[in-house]
DNA sequence: CCTGCGTGTGTTAACGTTAACATAGCACAG
DNA sequence: CTGTGCTATGTTAACGTTAACACACGCAGG
């Protein structure tokens, strides 16, 4: 017919099936107003009837921006990850963006970079990078100036803004908590020491302290498994001196709380244990874990605003203050 | 100085630059091979001086493609979705394609009219729909002919290929495991009667059942949460002549298990229990839950290639089967 | 009757890239 | 010395859209 086969219809097709310019047919498609609804019916006819699709890549080349922010992720599944994605496609929604993501690989700069590199060609208006990305990746980074780029991390970088959940400050909330009950003797059972975040929640944990004039022991350390979380509470089990103990995350804290039982101990009678991350396991059954909750959701659409929304320029940085939840394995302090 | 100010620079600007034409560049920046040594030098720095970063927009107008994959999502969050959408990310990498995705706010098929309407729009060569879409939306959905559309539902659509893990057959697999072990007086636990999913695992295993010459009792039915397998889990306990019990997921088999031990039962030792998914849950401490694994991944890989590849026309349908994970919550018939 | 203005439409020129073709230089067989 | 083929480079013409401008028309006020 009037299109050329093979190709897909364009406005060119649209028109001359409409019998008017191909002007008027963008005119429709954007729904502009001075279009008069004779007019408009024929081109709304005429494009339904090609399966007209509008060029994206046409539009973007002349307009010079996508409408679309990209992500450089390494694991989404991960809990954290997952909801602060989540975040980021409601403040994409609501500014009419979509999110393009690409996966790296594995967790090397290598892989930084190369995914990064590889965004540079992609429809995105701006680069939210992160997602369980080790810190020493990001200090070797250098984003293009080409495009705006975000980074989710609580390291500060010198040439993009970061933003990240308060990994430092949700220690003082559990401080303030656990000493707010009566308790003096606490033990930290920290993460792994390659993860930032555990770094900064011993840090925060042991500031919180010297600020409230106690002492901080020496943290345990585990890997953020339930199993290492056991080990720990089975050693906290033989210090008769503890009331209360802060896990890094909630996994750890489930296996500190099953470990005290397991020892004959009550929680939280005779011994209050918090977590970090308010993740699924925080709420089984069997009494929920206290533990702070951090707004995933506005970290990514605070990631998402410092990317495409571009206004402040400067490396800001962001960092979202989490809430303390209290449920069941925190009470006031007892001897035991 | 050479560049439009104002403007990101273009191959042009990075031609003039480096004293060359702008065929020279783009064969530069698309590792092209006939460029001597000593030129693709130069116009290596003249790029990285300018910033230059290439316009995907044109290229993808040149092309006539845009190596990326749309997603229109309703609830990432979820478990199931949550591990296709890796394995769509897996596919994509794999075939240097990004992942383009726009969040549904509701399950309506307005939002899921809107969503595909928006897709048309975006930089896509492809479109995968699904992720927690009640099926009523997808029976009156029309996938636009200029953008070829892949269903994620277990329900076959007359115009658009669909991917599913296989929900029916997955029953199957438990009545051979639970037949297998001498089981004969067995219970089905369903999910609410609004999921497909759920009805599609019922229907399987009735027929499997049947197949099998057994009866089938009437499921008792659940809404998919813990709390509404521990009730069918306690009436279940009252009836002596039931020695094993499938429920439609794992966290309603999660809550059978409790009632049925809080009832005084052993499990496996008086009733098996078995559950689908293979969730987080499953895998708990005290004994992991037999369940049925799907291969999510795979369903999104899968997904991705009918979406992109494009090849086969005509609606396939592709179901992809479970495999049964024996763990320690099944054993051998014995009267309780 | 002219001027001015608003409204619907058409015309033209980019936007930045790549494919196809053209050309210049050089090596080498005949 | 001519012709053939290869390599490195340049030239031209799209790809499909939108912004800017131009035009034709009807209608108001002078």
């Amino acid at each position: 017919m009037g299109t050329r086969s093979g190709r897909t219809a364009s406005m060119a097709d649209v028109a001359r099936a409409a019998g008017v310019s191909q002007q008027t047919v963008s005119r429709v498609a954007r729904g502009a107003a001075n279009v008069s609804d004779a007019t408009r019916r024929r081109v709304l006819d005429a494009m339904r009837e090609l399966g007209f699709r509008p060029s994206s890549a046409a539009r973007s080349l002349r307009r010079g921006s996508y409408r679309s922010v990209g992500l450089a992720a390494y694991d989404v599944t991960e809990f954290g990850n997952l909801a602060t994605l989540d975040g980021i496609l409601q403040a994409a929604r609501e500014a009419g963006f979509a999110v393009t993501m690409v996966e790296m690989p594995d967790e090397g700069p290598m892989s930084l970079a190369r995914a990064s590199r590889r965004m540079l060609e992609l429809p995105v208006d701006g680069l939210i990078v992160g997602m369980s990305v080790e810190a020493r990746d990001f200090s070797t980074f250098v984003p293009s100036p080409a495009l705006p780029t975000v980074l989710l991390t609580m390291l500060e970088h010198p040439l993009c803004p970061t933003v990240d959940s308060d990994q430092y400050g949700c220690s003082g909330l559990v401080a303030d908590h656990l000493t707010g009950l009566g308790h003096r003797e606490m033990r930290f059972v920290a993460g792994p020491e390659a993860s930032v975040d555990s770094r900064f929640r011993e840090l925060g944990w042991r500031d919180a302290l010297r600020a409230r004039g106690l002492p901080a022991s020496e943290p345990l350390r585990g890997d953020w498994g339930a199993d290492s979380g056991y080990e720990a509470g089975a050693a906290i089990a033989r210090d008769r001196a503890v009331t209360a103990v802060y896990a890094a995350n909630d996994q750890m804290a489930l296996g500190v709380v099953c470990a005290l039982r397991d020892a004959g101990l009550r929680v939280p009678e005779d011994v209050s244990v918090v977590g970090v991350d308010d993740s699924l396991v925080a709420t089984l059954p069997g009494g929920g874990l206290t533990t702070v909750r951090f707004d995933l959701a506005a970290r990514g659409r605070e990631a998402f605003s410092l990317a495409v929304g571009g206004a402040g320029e400067g490396a800001r940085h962001v960092r979202i203050p989490g809430t303390l939840v209290e449920r069941s394995t925190t009470a006031a302090a007892r001897p035991r």
